[in-house]
DNA sequence: TTAGGGTTAG
């Protein structure tokens, strides 16, 4: 009979009775907040406290359990840390998206009288960055070309990322420019700028540059250039890239396959996307969600569909993104019952909370004849924003409801909500649908439809 | 111990 193999064996922490066994513990990670509690507590009891090597794993540990503020408290009562210590503190706080605190900590630290290194100015410019804190981020620049840390590509490639994260492309570029030493994240941040300021066309000639100064492109920038064809529909640079990454024998793992798949549905070459689709090895939701979407978004509802079954059949489950591709796929096919079972494999709060998600049951509902639906899903809307307002004028006025889609319309204006183009043109299908021809008159009275680009 | 908020929606 073959031995059942026993659970991992962990030393019960009445035994961690030297600094040696505490420390290969707590290299092993926490299982839990009581467990890293009990490793303090022996850290504790060993007086072992002023060790500032293992309190640095406590404090990873603690970042690693979800557990900032328990790492924040061991922290304040060390007395004296040393830079690692501080480090660590920042970049936890970062990576557990606590921003405000990583750049007071950093602040602290200063105060403290300590000089940061190569490895702070990363975690806390990022913290800047998410922040959208210019003026920190500037002091520390400031201060980085005082400590002279200029010309290391990480702490460079941070500040590059944070002028062109708070809209400063051009200090961005000049950083860039100035750089002695570029790597591929330093490129890639400099494309991600351009695209972020819609320049997608600069940001795709980025990347040619990168490639005649030999660069290997890596997962990252793919995506990102992949991502500017299929915002530019630009078909022909797209398919280059895949050419060049099938040549390099580069692996496309699910980020870049989905990338792709993406490309290939928004430049308006569905077989190609499904061809990727078809050759991928790892296929997330996301994965199926672009697929699926991009066949909606096609005109081909019916695959879009099919898709769907064999998605379930995978055992994937949708998410929001799948059932928007799903919903408006059976829109545009008129299948409300479909629509309806679809929409049951989510949680009725998930529409009501998601305002893309609930307009895509909303416009089913409407698209399928059943305005009664529709209206209620409406109603009970939390969040409304002007597409959802749109979505439910337009449904009210295909089907013959142009009174009430009036009477939304009123609402929106007295909400002071700026109606669009959407707007009007919802508003003019309800007078078409009810022979409202005087009302629609004394509506293009009062609306300037010049401006909206409508006539 | 470090830098790219990597892909999908109405």
């Amino acid at each position: 009979m073959a031995a059942i193999p026993l659970p991992r064996q962990y030393p019960p922490p009445a035994l961690l009775s030297t600094a040696p066994e505490l420390k290969r513990r707590l290299l092993q990670g926490c299982r839990s907040f009581q467990e890293l509690k009990h490793l303090h507590a022996r850290l504790l009891r060993l007086g072992l406290d002023g060790d500032q090597y293992l309190l640095n794993l406590l404090l990873r540990s603690s970042f690693d359990s979800g557990q900032p503020a328990h790492a924040l408290l061991l922290f304040r009562r060390t007395d004296h840390p040393n830079l690692y210590l501080w480090n660590t503190m920042v970049r936890g706080l970062v990576a557990a998206d606590h921003m405000a605190d990583a750049v007071h900590l950093y602040t602290d630290m200063r105060r403290e009288g300590l000089s940061p290194n190569n490895f702070t100015f990363p975690f806390v410019l990022k913290a800047c960055a998410r922040l959208f804190d210019l003026d920190t981020g500037v002091k520390i620049h400031a201060y980085v070309l005082k400590a002279g840390f200029e010309l290391d590509v990480f702490v460079k490639t941070s500040l590059l990322c944070l002028y062109a994260k708070c809209g400063r492309l051009d200090e961005a570029q000049r950083l860039f420019d100035e750089m002695p030493v570029r790597n591929v994240v330093s490129w890639t941040a400099i494309i991600s700028g351009y695209m972020s300021e819609g320049r997608l066309e600069e940001a795709l000639d980025m990347f040619r540059r990168s490639l005649e100064m030999d660069l290997k492109p890596d997962s990252f920038t793919l995506v990102r250039v992949l991502t500017a064809c299929s915002q530019l529909g630009d078909l022909k640079t797209g398919e280059w890239i895949h050419q060049y990454i099938e040549d390099k024998g580069i692996e496309k793992n699910v980020f870049v396959a989905t990338s792709l798949v993406d490309m290939y549905t928004k430049c308006g070459s569905v077989d190609k996307a499904r061809a990727v689709f078809d050759g991928m090895v790892e296929k997330d939701v996301v994965s199926w969600s672009a697929m699926i979407g991009g066949y909606s978004t096609s005109g081909l509802p019916q695959e879009a569909l099919e898709l769907f079954v064999q998605m379930q059949a995978a055992n994937m489950r949708p998410d929001c993104f799948t059932m928007v591709g799903v919903l408006s796929a059976c829109a545009r096919l008129g299948a409300l019952e479909l629509g309806q079972q679809v929409s049951c494999l989510m949680d009725m709060n998930d529409f009501l909370l998601n305002p893309v998600l609930g307009t895509a049951l909303i416009d089913m509902y409407a698209k399928c004849g059943s305005t009664a639906q529709a209206w209620t899903v409406f109603k009970r809307m939390m969040e409304k924003d002007l597409i959802v307002w749109n979505a439910m004028i337009t449904g009210l006025a295909m089907t013959s409801h142009g009174k009430v889609s009036f009477g939304l319309f009123a609402q929106i204006e007295k909400m002071g909500i700026q109606p669009d183009g959407n707007t009007f043109i919802g508003i003019l299908c309800s007078c078409t649908h009810t022979g409202l021809v005087e009302d629609g008159r004394k509506l293009k009275g009062l609306c300037s439809f010049g401006q909206l680009g409508i006539f």
